[in-house]
DNA sequence: CAAGCAAGCATCTTCGAAAATCTGCGCGTG
DNA sequence: CACGCGCAGATTTTCGAAGATGCTTGCTTG
């Protein structure tokens, strides 16, 4: 599938450099540059309509993310993926969530329960919907997604920790999205979310903890089978030359 | 103090943005660029002899990993530290030193055990001067430091354990540095380091994690003695404009 | 025919000019 | 005198041209 690039999502973006950012993130995430892939400037350019230095400027940012690569004038790669590298980000990733959420629980006040209420009313209403809906508005839903579980963890009180947590979070979320493309898109977690929801409303940290770690994990291990699927499990270095695309 | 920058050091950087990113860092982490200070473009250019697009795209390297920050139309200042964030970082940190070296020692090979030594020697050896010796080959010692601490993790499985380690240890090295900027160069700590050493290499798993935690919420605890001094506490948000330096 | 070499092409890397934005100062006005 | 307005200078942000590098193809030679 040639990427077609997000749309500009969000005009309040001061700066096209983080606009396009956001957008580059996206895509990589959601797999629309498969794992491995080569980022062309020229592709890039026609892609978010931004010049090469701008560009440049967000694949650098991308870089200590560990979301892309640099080898020394060959350019930027999409960070390939493993089963290994997987259940290396996950654990971290469960653990993170989980100590995050216990202290937030715990020192969360009202403007956080309001949050994480407002947060898992939008989830769920998308997540009522039959599958094919949700299928469509798949986007929507991923945002609300990630808002639901930054409202579980908001009221941390260490900025570090959340910091890490996001990292792996997008990690995730990219192991998580590119193994969809190869599969039906699974059930509605909704019950879960909600167990969490309620669990963390309710001040019991311990509780929320483990249903999130759960949770996490069951989603790890959703993805892990079907890893040979997404992940062509060591294809020669440096990948075959992709077919010149339709042009435009 | 005016900042003087890194002169060139890797003529192997391959990359000019690679250069000026390690050089830039570097400076960051020493204390060179105040915490807080504004970073304009005619200075760095200034400083480092590379064009706009190159520095922008260093900056925006150091970006994600804390030590910069950017607000839209208004450029990149040096992220400002805290006593409440030396907590929070060293707080992380210890517990991931511990961890990896735990894993390091449990895994590592004859390779490993190679590196370690080697670094150690190196260390040791500067480390067995005079304060005054020391102080004179400060730089050389960062860098022998460094690199003992990582080779005491080298043998970790954990990708993403290391990762983090890594960006944690640099956050921490500039406090101390910041730090040290304001006070006498602490004495040495060869024993401390010594017994680390001897630890993982007896293969005492925990006993290393304990002593190497221990060491470093020492060297915690002696920044924090000193905060005051380095962190002139809240001075009024914005920072009064720099002198005008001497120019060229 | 295999290996080595060179030209041509594709692509990356660097740089600073031009546009956009912000900040500070001086002036006019209520 | 306090306040708002707008201009001038300072600074950031964006962009693509020009140079540098790597890859491929096709030719030459042993």
């Amino acid at each position: 599938m040639p990427p077609r690039a997000t749309p500009h999502a969000e005009p309040d973006a001061v700066l096209v450099s983080q606009d396009v950012l956001t957008r580059l993130k996206g895509d990589i995430l959601d797999g629309a540059f498969a794992p491995g892939a080569r980022l062309r400037f020229a592709e890039l350019q026609r892609l978010y309509g931004a010049g090469i230095g701008t560009l440049r400027e967000a694949l650098s940012h991308l870089l200590p993310e560990g979301l892309v690569e640099l080898d020394a004038n060959r350019g930027f790669r999409v960070a390939v993926i493993s089963a290994e590298d997987l259940r290396d980000v996950s654990a971290l990733h469960v653990e993170f969530e989980q100590r995050s959420i216990v202290e937030s629980v715990r020192s969360g006040d009202d403007a956080w329960e309001a949050g994480l209420v407002l947060a898992f009313h939008r989830l769920a209403k998308i997540e009522r919907l039959s599958r094919d809906e949700r299928k469509a508005r798949s986007s929507e839903w991923l945002v609300a997604h990630r808002d639901f579980h930054r409202a579980l963890v908001a009221a941390c009180p260490s900025r570090w920790l959340l910091r890490l947590r996001a990292q792996l979070y997008d990690h995730m979320e990219r192991y998580r999205l590119v193994s969809q493309r190869h599969r039906q898109l699974g059930p509605s977690k909704r019950a879960e979310h909600e167990a969490i929801k309620d669990a963390a409303l309710a001040r019991k940290a311990e509780l929320a903890g483990d249903l999130l770690a759960a949770h996490l994990r069951e989603t790890t291990e959703t993805v892990l089978r079907h890893a040979p699927q997404f992940m062509p499990a060591a294809t020669e270095r440096g990948r075959a030359r992709q077919p010149r695309s339709p042009t435009a």
